[in-house]
DNA sequence: TCAAAAGTGTTGCTGCTACACCCATGC
DNA sequence: GCATGGGTGTAGCAGCAACACTTTTGA
């Protein structure tokens, strides 16, 4: 086989070939919580232990591909907004053999989630102040996801997806606390939201968590689009 | 063979092998320009394109010891500033076969590399203005590349890796300039690195580009590491 | 003496932070 | 009528951007 690679002069049957798995950090709001679905280990090695939502990488499939296949898998959702992490590939990461594993973050929303499948994957939420302890490098995986996920919510609309359509604002307001790990002013908050102009208030409101009732809104995708400026 | 894998059920059998490379974007600095290092493919495909300095991961080593080894081979430097970009992984980057590939960039000294294996390379500098057309998806690494390098720059000290040991004032802001893409003012530069109390400043000056000449100073580890902030 | 780059402070403005009270409603 | 969470505007301050002239020296 004379096939060669890329720009290298190493051919194929000189290559090292190793496992390659995408792992998913499964982000989720709720009770003014930001939680993680992590899956329980049913079999040996670190039988008992969680771990994040993980899978291999099939030859005709792309790497984000596979990230989405993975989240189904275990959620049964699609069109999910997800973003690539980091790469980790250390040698002894998994003591069971050599892998390397791109980690993805994904943002869900609690309520949409297929709980069955769920169930038969032995997953639960934890909250992110309270995670168990978890297999190989997965914590690293998570503590990596979230500064991502910090940096990315303060200058990009993308903290919708972890909210149903339509929300009200100290929702809103919540979840960029628990995400950015700081209390916010309540009216500075609103102030620059407004600025951006990206909300649509609409007659409803929400009476769930208060007697005098919150408005709702929703984000209006073409209004950003138009002009694409966020910053929080 | 029984063994499995990580948190999968997948046995070792049935799992598919990718070929994973590392592919190194190499910043260099001179004449008051942004520069890359790239290799001529003198082999088919792409025969007389240029690409980025790339080769396969071993089973024995991590990924950011693959991206050192591979700087080295081309180079001859060690102990460089690397950092891990993005992991690249499309189906069909690679015409010749499916091949993911962890893209890391470098910051190295233009005048410590190894000249005699750059040249057994076919690798020449281009300015980040006068980029050859690259094979694969090199081109989108590079860009990454350098929005990472940009965000990096403002936020921690490692500009001054691409900076010989001494250096004056003038280069660095120009080190900034090139970086950022945007003129800068020369008094407020200034200020805001004095404030940051993190140079030392000796008594020799560099003569090379003015009459006047310009007073050479040092990059402080110590002084940096006893407070560490940098926001520029 | 002039050309070319190095070096140096001040002012105004903008954007951020801090902050307190009224409203609506269910109990 | 009171307790609870929702909603609203302003003033002071800090940090950023804008800006011009002097110095040195080689040619």
């Amino acid at each position: 086989m004379e096939k060669r690679f890329g720009q290298s002069n190493i051919h194929y049957r000189d290559l090292d070939l190793i496992p390659l798995a995408v792992d998913c950090i499964i982000f989720g709001f709720n009770n003014n919580a930001l939680e993680l679905l992590l899956v329980h280990r049913n079999i040996e090695p670190k039988k008992g232990k969680w771990s994040l939502m993980g899978g291999f990488i099939k030859k005709e499939e792309g790497l984000h591909d596979a990230a989405h296949r993975i989240l189904f898998q275990l959620t049964g959702l699609n069109n999910i907004y997800m973003e690539q992490v980091e790469t980790f590939g250390d040698v002894d990461r998994d003591p069971g053999g050599r892998v390397v594993s791109v980690a993805y973050y994904a943002l869900i929303l609690k309520e949409e989630y297929n709980e069955k499948l769920v169930e038969e994957y032995n997953a639960s939420w934890f909250s992110l102040n309270e995670l168990p302890e978890m297999i190989f490098d997965h914590k690293t995986m998570v503590e990596k996801a979230l500064k991502r996920l910090q940096q990315k919510i303060k200058t990009g609309p993308i903290g919708f997806n972890l909210l149903p359509e339509k929300f009200t604002l100290p929702q809103l307001q919540s979840l960029y606390e628990v995400i950015l790990g700081e209390t916010l002013d309540k009216r500075n908050f609103r102030k620059k939201l407004f600025e951006l102009d990206i909300l649509e208030k609409l007659d409803e409101k929400d009476y769930s968590s208060s007697k005098k009732g919150a408005f709702l809104y929703r984000f209006n995708k073409e209004k950003y689009k138009s002009t694409p400026v966020f910053k929080m």
